[in-house]
DNA sequence: CAGATTAGTTAGCATAGCTAACTAAATTCC
DNA sequence: GGAATTTAGTTAGCTATGCTAACTAATCTG
């Protein structure tokens, strides 16, 4: 990707690429105070996401029923409550999501025993698509993290196993 | 693309939380494959970033302004194209956004030698607002940071480093 | 100076988030 | 057994964010 020249500029103190990643206080002497970690993780993952997102736009499906359309998929069927839970979205904002998802023919629902609940599947089209879409992402990411040399990829790969605890444990 | 086989989970009767880190093949022997890590990294940005979402909605701003405000803040000023680059949105788009945080008394627009260009500042109000947002996400991430034992910390630490990296790569 | 380029805005559309208020089914309780 | 309560989902209506297309205004180029 080019690196978008701009023709002529008067210097907009300090380069705008630069505070993209750096947006924290000093690059002194790196330390890990939990305060620290967390603001650069924060950020990390911000930046992560921004890019990963245009890959995802190729699918034609909106981010939040892409998401839950992959905790169907990976995760297995569930109900518009247990889903919006797993979003951490409220119930009204799972019911059109799922409506979207229904009308572009990704999902089904079923009904259950119990008449107030309703069982979501994928359907195979909504599988296949969160596969390519997933590959996609994927894709994308494993091609920058294959510049890493393998011991480093190895470090990372075990950082993000600690990361998955703290996140259970937010 | 390695077709990592998934097995369907059978009954969601498991809590809808037990899918949501887990949406990842299986724990089997941890490899480190390109694909791997980056299924596993983009899944755990996804959670990391919706858990904060949280708190970050205690601000009453909007994540779009809250992110862009953060630019302004923590990289100084810039003009409202630049800022569009660097959030990754297209010009329309960062013009409300601008609007939006105008009209909260957050920014503040000035003009240029270039009658075209806008400059753009966070005033006194935002960037104190942006301040206590910064702390609070920080403050929930950092505390379950905390629980995990200083090495892995610093484990982690070094691994976000890395992850900067593949990000620029990106 | 005329035309092309660049910066931002406006208009109009779709998705996504929320709360409040509703319907319908199941459960509780007398 | 039937009334009251609770639970699951939907509908309505607001705001915020994303986009493209089409516009205005300023600058640059030839």
């Amino acid at each position: 990707m080019a690196p978008v020249k701009h023709k002529k500029q008067p210097p907009p103190k300090g380069s705008a690429a630069a505070a993209l990643v750096a947006q924290t206080p000093a690059p002194v002497a790196a330390r890990s105070s939990p305060t620290e970690v967390a603001d650069q993780l924060h950020s990390a993952a911000i930046h992560l996401l921004r890019r990963l997102r245009v890959r995802d736009r190729e699918s034609g499906i909106g981010p939040a029923q892409l998401s839950a359309l992959s905790v169907l998929v990976f995760g297995g069927a569930r109900s518009l409550g247990e889903l919006a839970d797993a979003e951490q979205v409220r119930p009204p904002t799972m019911s059109r999501i799922v409506a979207g998802l229904q009308r572009a023919r990704l999902i089904r629902r079923h009904a259950t025993e119990d008449g107030r609940r309703i069982r979501l599947t994928a359907t195979e089209k909504g599988t296949k698509i969160m596969w390519e879409g997933r590959k996609r992402r994927v894709e994308t990411l494993a091609k920058a993290l294959a510049s890493l040399p393998e011991n480093e990829r190895d470090e990372l790969r075990q950082a993000i196993t600690l990361l998955q605890q703290v996140i259970r444990n937010l």
